[in-house]
DNA sequence: ATGAGTGCAAAAAGTTTGCACCGCT
DNA sequence: AGCGGTGCAAACTTTTTGCACTCAT
């Protein structure tokens, strides 16, 4: 009753991440806690991707009354992945990386093997060709993660130039 | 010189991993022993997906002449990926899979939710997009890694029959 | 002989878990 | 009161590494 954000456009996230999460919690029956409150609004106050570790520093380390252990972090990360909040992309040095799944559009990546740069694309003809291959093996299809290896445009330029400064020192 | 398999046709694989792999060794100023021989003829006797530890039991439990250690598989498996030979293809359950990538050609595949099970499938238009989305962005392509999630055709079936044959024991 | 390569055991790195205590409902 | 949740530390898992010895060229 008195709901403010169902009159937000239909087109914009009308459930905020911290709701949405309640709402999986509830049907797990689980509680919203404050820990998790604060990792989730953590979380989705930035869009970069980051690991379970770059979380733990800026959560477990600090002194006031928002301090999150590492273990809750990591139960807490597990229950944004299966609520559909996030997902993991890649994995970078041995680490997971996770990224928002919620309240943001489907795309894939470009990995630069050289510097490590993730660049976010979107192609839509891709999803409908990956609908008509699942079909066609009977497959029910819920998502994909497509990663495409390469230089990136940078990393491309030969290394001459830099060459040259490192003999004028 | 008197090089056999070079009058194998050209749609075959001509040259064999292993010595496809003594190649690569080659030019990185390193040597075949018979450690790296024996894995690399492991690895290539099948075709499934494995992870590293599955290597290592069927190689470093043995008496006798075969057996390489623990160290030296996961050594090996690296200069594998970084020769070609191998890809790693998903993680499951924390570890990371492999899959022949010489001599075998390009494909992707369907991941099931449910079993887990991995289904190969092959798309020439994914790559064509790939790379048109890569020369958008400056990128030079040269691998891709697309797994399709849902549930496979045997998951989807619902568990009714199963419940049935349950209640008449 | 010389430097690459191996095996072993120890260490690292990332993640999970057992347990006692805490706090919401 | 009861059950879910947290923090801590210890455990675990997978992978990497230091070191002394070995082997191929």
């Amino acid at each position: 009753m008195g709901d403010v954000v169902s009159e937000l456009s239909a087109l914009e996230v009308a459930v905020s991440p911290v709701d949405k999460f309640t709402e999986y919690l509830a049907t797990q029956g689980m509680r919203l806690t404050m820990e998790r409150r604060i990792i989730v609004e953590e979380v989705f106050s930035h869009h970069e991707h980051f690991d379970a570790d770059q979380l733990v520093d800026r959560l477990s380390h600090r002194n006031d009354s928002r301090r999150v252990s590492r273990s809750t972090v990591y139960r807490v990360l597990t229950l944004l992945e299966e609520s559909g909040l996030l997902r993991k992309v890649a994995r970078s040095a041995g680490k997971d990386l996770f990224e928002h799944d919620y309240g943001y559009p489907q795309h894939d990546h470009l990995i630069c093997h050289e510097c490590g740069s993730l660049t976010e694309f979107r192609n839509e003809e891709i999803s409908d060709i990956l609908e008509k291959v699942a079909g066609e093996h009977g497959f029910r299809m819920d998502g994909h993660r497509l990663e495409v290896y390469g230089l990136c445009a940078d990393c491309r330029r030969p290394p001459k130039r830099r060459h040259r400064k490192l003999d004028m020192v």
